[in-house]
DNA sequence: CACTTCAACTGGTATTGTCGACCTCGTGAC
DNA sequence: GTCACGAGGTCGACAATACCAGTTGAAGTG
């Protein structure tokens, strides 16, 4: 059974206790001290073990119920998960992306700068057509060998300058406080071009996977688009979806 | 501004105050009472207005925040996000996706029927090759044209029989007591074989997208695995990603 | 022996009270 | 006019308590 000691919690911390208290959970987790299926002891139990009101309790078995760790059931109590494999960093670059998968990333640039965007850009970005945007063009390859195109556009006020970005895009705007929430993005099979077909390594008309992704920081307003075209035969997207915590059944 | 009254939360209501409240604030939204970026009224104006605790409050709050409606400023205030474009059902099934479109769902057996897994149906479901499955195979049309090639896995304990599949599989799962709360979809392009070619109506090698879904009940097992082809002309896959909401910098 | 009942669990909702960290904007000094 | 500063407002975190609502298994009943 888990014994979690209030030992464990560090008061003075500015880390809050509810998240103390589910990293401890989480490592239990991961350390196998409880197993899949196995229940929790119970909000009452820890609450009093840890020395910690149950309300904080429940918030931090409420992030693991986000992240899919665990599961309750009303009137029963509440279970460990099976652990499901883990998801791409959606929001996150092709860097981590390829780092998850296991393999070495790289690029080669194509095209960095600065312009006027076009229509659709601006329609996308929220921009007049007469403000300034920075470009970025790669060819991201994975272990050496050429992965995807790359092109992703931002809007000159979120960077310094397009030589802020050295090998993640997502750092350089991290670096200036700019950290995207949310993310759109739009999935579709084609066929390689022409040219995608020489910058990929491919026959032309061999199917690949084109990624539209828009950004938006937590105050709604639109930092990246991009575009990108993978290789079909070398990449597949992973996502995973869940259902809201508390299904609103009244409607 | 937004003046929210008590008569409009139902005290003797089952459904809990935090979710009346949190759908008052979703309509009001919804109808344009407080506009995109608009500030909220805090959460003790809100508190003092409906007498509500705080803390109830903040519940409904976070709701609509994880919904993508509010964005949260630490020491400024509450906001109306600005309003991105509902996503696609990701769990839910062929016909919401399409109705979402503003399409009109069809489709035509292909097949349906019980039988024993295949070793990899067996592997992603959990089960032994000697239990049973149902399996249903349609072509999916979408305003009569056809859209996609669906082929669906269910371990046989699940449904009654393959005829309580009507239109909509997640229908016949649902009145059974088994919702799926969440799914790992796998996205790859490919080029249509020939069959494929011929049950969509496009020419061979034509762009498909094929998409895997395998999706789980909250006690973790494994309930569907289903295969997809869509045509690349026509489908396009949307999906919205959240950073979780309380980024953990601790780590 | 099978069945029902019920008490003692479990999680779910809600209140009141307190303190801290953060942001904003007006006031006053320079 | 510009700038630093602080007061008052906002969200963030936590405690202690109360009661409601499903679940479960053991005791009692037929």
């Amino acid at each position: 059974m888990l014994r979690l000691e209030r030992t464990e919690i560090n008061e003075a911390s500015p880390t809050p206790l509810y998240r103390q208290l589910a990293e401890a959970i989480r490592t239990r987790i991961r350390l196998g001290d409880i197993k899949t299926g196995d229940a929790l002891p119970s909000e009452r139990e820890l609450s009093d073990a840890a020395r910690i009101s149950r309300v904080t309790v429940r918030r931090a078995i409420e992030t693991l119920l986000d992240e899919g760790l665990l599961s309750r059931k009303h009137g029963s109590g509440t279970y460990v998960a099976p652990r499901i494999e883990q998801q791409a960093g959606l929001l996150s670059g092709f860097s981590s992306d390829m780092g998850n998968r296991g393999l070495r990333p790289g690029s080669v640039w194509i095209e960095r700068g600065a312009g006027n965007p076009t229509p659709e850009e601006a329609m996308t970005l929220g921009l007049g057509i007469d403000e300034f945007v920075l470009r970025f063009a790669r060819v991201r390859t994975a272990d050496g060998e050429p992965l995807a195109i790359e092109r992703a556009v931002v809007p000159a006020r979120f960077l310094e300058s397009p030589d802020a970005v050295g090998t993640s895009l997502y750092a350089a705007l991290e670096a200036q406080g700019h950290r995207p929430v949310r993310g759109l993005q739009r999935i579709q099979a084609g066929l390689a071009t022409q040219e995608e077909a020489r910058l990929l390594s491919v026959v032309p008309h061999a199917a690949v996977l084109r990624i539209e992704r828009r950004s938006f920081l937590a105050d709604g307003s639109p930092i990246e688009f991009t575009r990108s075209a993978y290789r079909g035969d070398r990449y597949d997207f992973v996502t995973e979806v869940r259902e809201p915590r508390t299904p609103d059944t009244s409607r």
